[in-house]
DNA sequence: CTGAATCCGCGGGGATACTG
DNA sequence: CAGTATCCCCGCGGATTCAG
């Protein structure tokens, strides 16, 4: 089966392989925690360079223009320069983006529901 | 709203801003890609720590222990030592990693659908 | 304001050796 | 076999500077 496959796996058809190992590098590109708070801050929305970093707390300069690079390459976002002075730029989830932003959604309501379990398992293990 | 100020925002509430800290915390934790390889590596099944090994492709060993004592900590896999020699340790989502699992499940879902596109997207970007 | 480039310190993470 | 501890190096990522 492919999904068994899709990200752990070693298929054995060449054609799969490529494709497994290209899901691979997407998956290391996307899920790490900058990406998807950036995400998250985008949501429905547009915002400007400077407003995300207000948005999303903590990030530098640095990822924040290192993540919105890989993020517009890989088609997750729009990325919109207005030739004004001084130069304004808007970013914008595209459509892969939004749906990917949907699971992203799922991680926070999953976070905010087992915040209480966490917590528990936490004090347990600390002892 | 509270979801709008889970993970990014700045609550002025001091028990939202402590619940959201916590929050972040967890959430840089488990959103790493490690955390879910091995999530998905374990889905409904049991696995021992050379098994996952195996299965997680490209994993150190280090990094394989470490992120299991992460996840055990939070509560999201059970880890059961059987008292024999050699000894032998078994891994097993429990029912909060379970249903984070599902989310996971929804990325590789997501990866797998936006193959294209990602592609096509990358094609063009570098140029 | 956006963003590329440079410098650099610190810690992530690999390799290895050692215990139970 | 599972896990901890130690060493060590490379690269992530922060701070700063310069350009458009």
């Amino acid at each position: 089966m492919v999904t068994k496959h899709l990200l752990t796996g070693l298929p054995e058809d060449a054609d799969l392989r490529r494709a497994d190992s290209l899901a691979r590098e997407i998956f290391s590109d996307v899920a790490n925690k900058w990406a998807f708070l950036i995400i998250e801050a985008l949501g429905e929305g547009t915002l400007r360079f400077s407003e995300l970093r207000k948005e999303v707390a903590g990030i530098s300069h640095k990822m924040l223009t290192q993540n919105l690079r890989m993020l517009e390459r890989n088609g997750l976002i729009d990325r919109k320069v207005h030739p004004t002075v001084p130069p304004r730029v808007e970013y914008t989830l595209t459509e892969p983006g939004r749906a990917l932003r949907a699971t992203v959604d799922a991680i926070c309501g999953w976070t905010h529901q087992y915040l209480g379990h966490i917590e528990d398992a936490r004090r347990h293990f600390d002892t």
